[in-house]
DNA sequence: TTGTAAGCGTTATCAT
DNA sequence: ATGATAACGCTTACAA
């Protein structure tokens, strides 16, 4: 099919008889054209159903005001985030292109894609190329990696050695002394999580009682994980403190095959604040990494380069949210 | 910030000595040019880092081969299939180009931003307008809607109720004859399932065991219908079909908590083949609808359109597929 | 094989 | 208040 000829702004004006700049003015809004002549331009377009074309008007203006925004699409955490990025944009007169990433593009080509739609800046949510790769496409484009430690270019992330203390935390306020972790494997983030909650149980003395078990971010992991941990009857954890939701669902689940009440026997604690976190049975006590300030910050830092002129790179900390629910309790005070 | 001045065609071709029409046509692929200032030229571009303005480029042009995908991108079910669209359209040489559908934008205004981007056609995931807005836009460019049922404007769906049909079958073999559903609302989704559950039934004989109980695809609606179901210990179902995995996990939820087994006592089956179904712990019984298959028929019929000119709206109706997992079994031979 | 020149639909400058 | 006219970066006859 070849596309048909779309109406133009000379089609408006041959029909008014006026000029295209006229046209031009009057859909831009400008002062000067005078109220006659606009309405009838506007009555002639509106008859002609033009519409303008953007395409054109970004080419002579050598501005797009858009965002590009790569993303895996299949996250559902990243779908929250790009929701309110496109909300964020919109107010701040930007719009957001998205670029996902898929089995057949790769983060190099989609941000290539963002590129070649003429993006002024790229937002790139979890970005799993190297720093290296990162800093030299930071050179070439205002560049915000999200969730992600990084140095040299904007970054915006939630602090997960932080979200795992307040866990912590609110486990020893409740009582709990035997705290394990099931970890999210030994990525970056599995490891900031295994950090953070290192630290909170040394900083309340419970070094002693720090127990680890190796996990995968998957349910997967959860049953032999609980077959470890219960295996001493003496010695068992009274909270778990899961690397994300996911693999707490999975130990949630676990559990109940063993009939070990939760929260009443053991306390269970995911990452992420999920949808699988507050569906209504599972109701599970998790740390929220703040999704939509995370989203409005990334458009702000890429906004500031493109109109304040900002060139110094700005690393954007956030500080993660307990959501308490109902899997975590105080401990059993008749415990062995 | 004013976006630098980039690279273009006439910088090359200063640079190199030739024109920028030779340039075009070395960048384009078409035969003419020698291989020696092929070469040259190619060096140059590659020095200077030049990306052609694929924005000039398509003005030039006329065509886009652009195709706007409108999507609800909370949907993992749509993220799916948008998975598959990105793969298919790079295939037939179109760029797929994604309208997120949030809170503030609205459908018209999604379809309004992609017809903006000169999108030669849009694919709607799901679409919620009347069929009347959506037979005008229609009208005014290729359009597909997914997941819905309409005439007058191409459509991909799966046949929901044969899905159901399906599962109804499955039980049946499985020596189900007390056979419940619980339902998805009164929506359009809903009531096609609803009834492809009573044709099941009737096509079996099992008019008389036809129990429905009334559902909302959230987990939620799963314990008062299990306390509904369990009522009469003498007449309980062997098996509940439900309109969709989540109902269906709170189903599973519900029954656990009850100290029945699944599939022991009552096999269960859910609706879409969700990451929720494959979770190893739920292992949930469900019907997939071909999310794959439904994303290329979706990109071919938009491009027949595009490129073979079609005008006629084609209909395009899928055959779900039963996914046995777990949570389903013959039914217990020692029922009262 | 290579170059010239006329668009494509806007915006923006400078006259009128 | 309105109109010419020159960009913007590319494609594409047509000419050389």
């Amino acid at each position: 099919m070849t596309v048909g000829k779309s109406v133009t702004m000379q089609d408006i004006a041959d029909r008014v008889g006026v000029s295209k700049a006229l046209v031009s003015m009057i859909f831009r809004g400008v002062p000067g054209p005078s109220a006659e002549t606009k309405e009838r331009v506007l009555a002639v377009a509106a008859e002609l159903d033009y519409r303008p074309n953007r395409t054109a008007a970004l080419l002579s203006l050598r501005r797009t005001h858009l965002i590009g925004v790569m993303t895996d699409i299949r996250n559902a955490f990243h779908a929250e985030m790009v929701e309110h990025m496109v909300a964020e944009a919109a107010q701040v007169g930007y719009e957001v292109v998205l670029g996902p990433v898929t089995p057949t593009h790769a983060e190099a080509d989609v941000i290539e894609t963002l590129l070649d739609f003429r993006c002024e800046a790229v937002v790139l949510l979890g970005p799993e190329a190297s720093d290296d790769a990162l800093g030299a496409w930071g050179a070439r484009v205002p560049l915000v990696a999200v969730g992600r430690r990084i140095k040299g270019v904007d970054a915006v992330r939630a602090d997960d050695s932080r979200g795992m203390s307040v866990t912590v935390d609110h486990l020893v306020g409740l009582g709990h002394r035997r705290i394990a972790h099931l970890t999210g494997g030994s990525g970056a983030i599995g490891r900031d999580r295994h950090a953070g909650y290192r630290r909170a149980m040394h900083r309340h003395g419970l070094d002693d009682v720090i127990r680890v078990v190796e996990g995968d971010f998957t349910e997967q992991c959860a049953p032999s994980a609980v077959v470890d941990l219960l295996a001493d009857a003496g010695n068992r954890p009274t909270a778990i403190v899961a690397a994300n939701d996911r693999s707490a669902v999975g130990l949630l689940d676990a559990l109940q095959r063993q009939g070990v009440s939760v929260p009443g026997e053991i306390s269970i604690t995911g990452y992420d604040d999920s949808t699988l976190a507050r569906m209504a049975h599972i109701d599970l006590t998790t740390v929220s990494q703040e999704p939509k300030e995370q989203a409005s910050r990334a458009i702000r830092a890429a906004v500031e380069r493109l109109d304040s002129g900002r060139t110094d790179a700005v690393s954007s900390v956030l500080r993660p949210r307990l959501v308490v629910r109902g899997t975590t309790g105080p401990v059993a005070t008749h415990v062995v």
